[in-house]
DNA sequence: TACTATTATTTGTATATACAACTATTTAAA
DNA sequence: TTTAAATAGTTGTATATACAAATAATAGTA
């Protein structure tokens, strides 16, 4: 089981980085960004939880987001807002391609159905899981 | 699909290194460590494909589980034999438990029936798509 | 009001893993 | 037999991610 997860993460991760290559983003980066986009002053806490990774991850991120000039931090006392820069919303029509052809991508390889029900099932289980 | 492999991976790590805490060792070491248990001499090249990791990862893994003294490597010509240590073999019963502990961890949070059905969707999944 | 506890975020450091380039060796072809 | 191609493994370097400690700010309590 562990060894199933992981190969299939590592898998999925590779046919998601062709997909998002356009960008020339990895997939984390580009879903954090679409969130910072969609939900303007969006916190990190909050990405943390969206995302389930560890608030240090999500600094990170947002750390190279911002070297690329498609983000900002405004942090007033001990909150910290992140919107997104123009840059980043001319940005947005492609990465909601990139979506698409990742979607696309493995609907193709595994068909409709069945991705959908393992979709499922590993929804379930990640609920069950302990954080 | 991409976050929930990549969400299930990280829960199921997490999992997983709980139970192998009592030997010291990550799922991944353990899992080579095994093999060149019960295979000794086994060729880096073979761990790589019976794993589904890269040649450099195995590599790094073996350096590791040599600083530890748990394996030795020995080359001849082109090719690379890797031994068990006895200290490894003695270790063997301790590891067969963790897997063990493993498995019942997870069938008691998921259900038998279900975490199986899952574990056969992955396998699926993973063989379709492309290495 | 001062003291403590809680919350939000960042930083330092570590691990798993990959890719691409490199080395060494063996095999095949000319 | 020399040369080219294939094979096996290692090394340098990079990315994603985590944990634990540090920092800063706010809220709650005595």
């Amino acid at each position: 089981m562990y060894f199933s997860s992981n190969a299939l993460a590592r898998k999925m991760e590779k046919l998601a980085n062709e997909s998002w290559k356009k960008v020339d983003l990895s997939p984390s980066h580009a879903y954090l960004l679409m969130i910072a986009i969609e939900d303007p002053g969006v916190q990190p806490g909050t990405l943390s939880n969206e995302m389930q990774l560890t608030p240090s991850t999500v600094t990170r991120f947002i750390e190279k987001l911002e070297e690329k000039k498609f983000l900002v931090r405004i942090t007033e006392g001990k909150i910290t807002n992140v919107y997104p820069t123009p840059k980043a919303k001319k940005l947005f029509p492609k990465l909601k391609e990139c979506v698409n052809d990742f979607f696309k991508a493995y609907a193709k390889i595994l068909g409709k159905d069945e991705s959908f029900e393992l979709l499922n099932g590993m929804h379930k289980l990640a609920d069950k899981l302990p954080d």
